[in-house]
DNA sequence: CGACGATATATGACGCGTCATGTAATCGGT
DNA sequence: ACCGATTACATGACGCGTCATATATCGTCG
């Protein structure tokens, strides 16, 4: 067994270039993003599932777990970076009248125009960078993909 | 122009599928692959870069400028993470003796020792959570679609 | 009512990664 | 030999993300 060790290892080369490319560009392509998100709008990419969550939900508030399940984070993910959104003035957390553990996450005015604001240069920015880049079959391929893996990394309940 | 400024906003729907999944599936693929690697050999996913190429290297040394080019990281990431891996006793660096600004990364015997020993397992995880899952043609596609994104990514220089 | 388990969220510690900056050594011209 | 520029690397501060754990509240059963 002692081939070659190399990480590459037992990968044969199409396998190899698939999976460094993935795991290399995806970082790259994601800082691309953020760097240019920040600096138009002052958000961070992580700011903005968020936003964009609660903005789609509109006047209906939303508590803390409900929202990491609809964006997909930990819990502890999530309450820490609203810990952070909260001090920046983005979202405001108030404790639930009925019952006092849950924190019903808002928009405040100004998280909400620092949105609206920055959306349309990042779905620009996302064209740019993305998607026009790729043909529609690309796309294609690449949602199913991405589908297929997330498929086999969350098993079904009861594997 | 208040169309949907979700940030889905000006993006139809193969392109959003295409980039929510990439940058929401690759995340958590790198982080199921890191536990798994942690788990069996103590090493985490950033480590393992930068064994695959001192190891590659055999006696060579490598120069920290020289190993970051290698890997494709930041220098100064690279810094932070020779200082915790040198903690750790899988490196070590040493002055260069004509230059003696330059650090020279060698590996130590215990860090080759834990690398050979986790390579196995961690090409198996590869092919178990990646390679195996997907077919030759999406293998070819996905290589081919982030070669794309990364020339797009990295304009020649002088664009 | 009161103890107890479950639920909702927060927090602390730590590794990772970036940006800005610091420090030391070398190079190049004069 | 000297001085400024450049090179090689390190460091500090800070946001991000994970894991383990804490804290408060609620539900329920006796």
């Amino acid at each position: 067994m002692a081939d070659e060790a190399t990480g590459a290892g037992s990968l044969d080369p199409v396998e190899l270039r698939a999976w460094r490319g993935l795991i290399e560009t995806t970082p790259l392509l994601r800082r691309r993003l953020d760097q240019l998100l920040t600096a138009d709008s002052g958000l961070t990419g992580s700011d903005y599932p968020v936003l964009v969550t609660l903005h789609e939900r509109g006047d209906r508030p939303c508590r803390s777990t409900e929202l990491a399940d609809l964006i997909g984070w930990e819990q502890s993910r999530l309450s820490h970076h609203l810990a952070r959104m909260e001090r920046r003035g983005l979202i405001r957390r108030c404790r639930h009248h009925a019952d006092n553990r849950v924190a019903e996450v808002h928009l405040t005015d100004e998280g909400r125009a620092v949105f609206l604001n920055a959306a349309q240069g990042h779905s620009r920015a996302v064209r740019e960078h993305f998607a026009d880049v790729l043909t529609v079959p690309q796309l294609e391929a690449l949602a199913e993909i991405m589908e297929t893996l997330q498929r086999h990394l969350a098993p079904p309940v009861t594997d």
